[in-house]
DNA sequence: CAAGAATCCTGTCAGC
DNA sequence: TGCTGACAGGATTCTT
């Protein structure tokens, strides 16, 4: 699923389709995804001119020359897939498709509908409700050691569950919180607000290289990803912990040392870490 | 208020 | 091969 790496190449993906262009047709293929779309979005689409994209945590904003910005969410499932308008039969899930005045197509594919599209001005974007608590980008010259201790401070909860609050730190999902963590040698289970000092120093960079490293990729994950240009994506991307429960850990001799890569689960969702590295 | 559980939906995969 | 159940990257909403 998207997380903050592929959401930002799927973002660069649209701008360089996308960015100059005039939507000639929007289809729509039904009347909601996770929420009810904005009514009038094909009206409001057709006709308009791309004129930019930003990225805010897991959201993509494209602008419009109308004053208004489309606002994209792939939730869990989404991806967007680039095709030449001639092969212009909707794929299955695709239940949004743009047509530019260049010939392509630009579609919105998600079978779980977990994703959301909607409209806001242009010149308010963060007050929209979605994006209006977000907290910091980790990317951010701001995010740094002082400010991620001071978001978890007070924080009882586990840093696994802290990281993953997106009113905490704005783009993070499951996968870069495990690997985050297994490189600042920080086990998901200790207490959000025991993350400072040196430790904290050491999450931040973790957090940064993380990220970083994956957009340089190309973005990465998802068995069905696919790239805006239409290919598939980055599968075979080599996690150190996500997904590899019982397997070797990388940095440790092996057993009985290291007994491997273990798998914990934290609201609902699998925690994967290396227990003696870990603390 | 904070923290955890339930929830939306479909596809995939492991196991029998 | 075919069926069943568990599980999946998110984020809101409901409970405790």
């Amino acid at each position: 699923m998207p997380e903050l790496p592929e959401v930002e190449t799927v973002m660069r993906g649209l701008r360089a389709r996308l960015e100059g262009r005039v939507i000639a047709r929007a289809r729509i293929g039904r009347p909601d995804l996770r929420w009810p779309l904005p009514e009038g979005l094909g009206q409001r689409l057709t006709g308009a001119r791309v004129t930019g994209f930003r990225r805010r945590a897991k959201y993509i904003l494209m602008r419009l020359d109308r004053g208004e910005s489309l606002l994209i969410h792939l939730g869990m499932s989404g991806r967007m897939l680039i095709a030449p308008v001639s092969d212009a039969e909707p794929v299955a899930h695709e239940h949004v498709s743009l047509h530019t005045d260049d010939g392509w197509r630009v579609g919105f594919v998600d079978p779980r509908r977990f994703g959301s599209l909607d409209l806001v001005a242009s010149d308010a974007e963060d007050a929209h409700r979605l994006l209006a608590g977000l907290g910091p980008e980790p990317l951010g010259e701001a995010f740094d050691a002082s400010m991620l201790s001071a978001v978890l401070a007070g924080k009882r909860t586990p840093i696994k569950a802290a990281l993953l609050d997106q009113r905490l730190v704005a783009g993070l999902g499951n996968i870069y919180v495990c690997e985050a963590l297994f490189r600042a040698r920080i086990s998901p289970l200790r207490r959000a607000d025991s993350v400072a000092g040196a430790r904290a120093a050491r999450l931040v960079p973790a957090i940064k290289a993380v990220l970083t490293e994956a957009i340089a990729a190309g973005g990465s994950s998802l068995r069905d990803y696919v790239q805006p240009d239409g290919e598939l994506g980055y599968f075979q991307h080599a996690w150190r912990v996500y997904g590899r429960e019982g397997k070797a850990c990388e940095a440790c001799p092996g057993p009985p040392a290291c007994p491997g890569i273990a798998r914990v689960v934290q609201s609902g969702r699998g925690s994967f870490y290396c227990p003696r590295l870990q603390r």
